[in-house]
RNA sequence: GGCCACGUGGCGGAGAGGCUACGCAGCGGACUGCAAAUCCGUGUACUCCGGUUCGAUUCCGGACGUGGCCUCCA
């Protein structure tokens, strides 16, 4: 088998991959806060980590990766949007539920196993924060139950800080009952019209970082294999995770913590706060889903990646290009039994170093479009198909990619569909092969200038012509 | 202030102590009636200054620059 590499920020180092059961392999990432659109960034983590899914599960056996992505939906910003919108708790994070769902397989995001809701799992957090109560490890106050940092010997060692480092925590307001400013709420004493649950400790509802832990306990386990989010949750949710689980349990919470980079635009993070998002759900408007995918994949998933519209037309290109190869052999059945190339694969064991499988996944493109005999042809398609798949990449038809065909089924998987929408109603595929057969007789018969001609009228359609010697295919720009 | 990343050709972006990354764009060639697509070829790239070394863009030290976390944040 082959051996995955991965950097672990536990240790900062890039370390070989081993499950702690091989039947069960499990990893968890932090998912979305439902009470917005997400935005691209957003979407990186569960793009890397969908990536790193199949690579695990094409390693040890699909039944046997058991990936959870939770959804937080109890939270100050839901609780806000509750009073702006008078919606309903569910309302809301049903919707952005759903959305983001759909937002996501349009980016070619596998479902993950489990996706764990925070409000099904109150009664987990409860005793899980009852244990660190009983433990000594958790407090009482007024405004909530606290997390005592000074009960965790080792507490900032993911993080690797010094509590007397830190600047003065800032004052949460509420919580000035709070033993010490880095304690943290495991439990927030219910207000007037929030909502709230009975708990031995009072009504209220859960602190964020307790909602991770228990769901990890309960669908995965006391010790998993693979944590991972973004970098900007390493601190304080991630250390704050493995501080309640932890001193819980006495167990490692995860054996490999892994955490994705940024996304910038004019190399500042993009976020909420500064108001510098795009939407992944207005951008799958104006771009296949899969653009945007491979914009996501094109740098390594540690580094920062700058969001560019630049970036978007690079992707959009290679991908056309690599299409372009499926393309040519669309009446090639591929061969079965096939595996992508030794430098595809090994490129995504080294901690899924997904440029290096691009450059691999382009000289199978290469490959395929050399290949002469029937059989060199069915190979090379299906490695290239294959080695596309664990990337998430190259599964659509290529008819429907070039504009030839439109998608019976309008969901939100298309992704481009309003874009090809529109000139497919205008310009239908029976027109331009009306056209394209007017062409080639055309040149047939020698008449050049009549041949130029349509073929001019195809270009303003936005449709390319490409001749060859038994007659003309076309795609749509 | 503490901690942490990063600085590669026109653009994106890997990487390794000496050997072509790759993609996009450009240029040249083949193919084509002309194109397109494809194939082949093509670019004195590694922030600066020291050090280690036969040899560093790659290791070490420093400088400068950029960004991140320390507060909700993917």
């Amino acid at each position: 088998m082959r051996t995955i590499e991965l950097t672990n920020s536990l240790t900062r180092a890039k370390e070989i991959f081993t499950p702690a059961d091989p039947k069960r392999v499990t990893m968890y990432v932090c998912g979305p806060t439902v009470y917005n659109y997400a935005h691209i960034g957003n979407a990186r983590p569960p793009v890397v980590f969908d990536v790193l899914f199949r690579l695990l599960r094409r390693t040890y056996g699909e039944e046997h990766v058991i990936y959870a992505r939770n959804f937080t939906d109890i939270d100050d910003r839901i609780i806000a949007r509750m009073s702006e919108t008078g919606e309903r708790l569910e309302e809301i994070t049903n919707k952005y539920a759903d959305i983001y769902e759909a937002d996501m397989a349009a980016l070619g995001v596998l479902p993950p196993t489990l996706a764990p809701r925070a409000t099904a799992h109150v009664s987990e957090m409860i005793a899980l924060i009852e244990t660190l109560i009983a433990k000594g490890a958790a407090y009482q106050a007024q405004s909530g139950v606290y997390f005592s940092v000074a009960a965790d010997a080792n507490y900032g060692k993911l993080s690797r800080r010094d509590l007397d480092d830190m600047r003065v925590s800032a004052r949460v307001e509420g919580e000035d009952d709070k033993r010490a400013p880095a304690d943290f709420a495991l439990w927030k004493a219910a207000k007037p019209g929030e909502p709230a649950w009975d708990a031995p400790f009072g009504r209220g509802r859960p602190g964020w970082h307790i909602e991770c832990s228990a769901m990890i306990e309960k669908t995965l386990g006391r010790t998993i294999d693979i944590h991972g989010g973004g970098i900007d949750l390493l601190f304080p949710h991630h250390e704050n995770e493995i501080a309640q689980s932890e001193c819980a349990h006495g167990a490692p919470l995860a054996r490999v913590w892994l955490h994705n980079g940024f996304l910038t635009m004019d190399a500042e993070k993009m976020s909420k706060s500064v108001g510098n998002v795009l939407l992944a759900h207005e951008l799958l408007q104006r771009w296949p889903g899969e653009v945007l995918r491979l914009a996501l994949l094109s740098a390594h998933y540690r580094a920062p990646l700058d969001w560019t519209e630049d970036l978007l037309k690079q992707a959009d290109a290679t991908l056309k290009g690599l299409y372009g190869a499926v393309d040519r052999l669309n009446d090639v059945s591929p061969e079965g039994d096939v595996e992508p190339s030794d430098d595809f694969l090994d490129a995504l064991c080294d901690d899924l170093n997904t440029p290096m499988a691009m450059a691999a996944l382009s000289t199978l493109a290469t490959d395929a479009n050399k290949a002469k005999s029937e059989s060199e042809k069915a190979t090379a398609k299906a490695r290239l198909l294959k080695a596309g798949e664990m990337l998430g990449l190259l599964q659509r038809d290529p008819d429907i990619v070039f504009g030839r065909k439109v998608n019976a089924s309008l969901n939100a998987t298309l992704g481009n569909l309003q874009l090809h929408a529109t000139a497919t109603v205008d310009w239908p595929a029976e027109k331009i092969d009306a056209l394209v057969s007017a062409r080639f007789a055309a040149r047939r018969a020698k008449n050049f200038a009549e041949a130029d001609r349509i073929r001019e009228e195809l270009t303003e359609m936005g449709v390319i012509v490409m001749d060859g010697p038994e007659g003309s295919t076309w795609r749509r720009a």
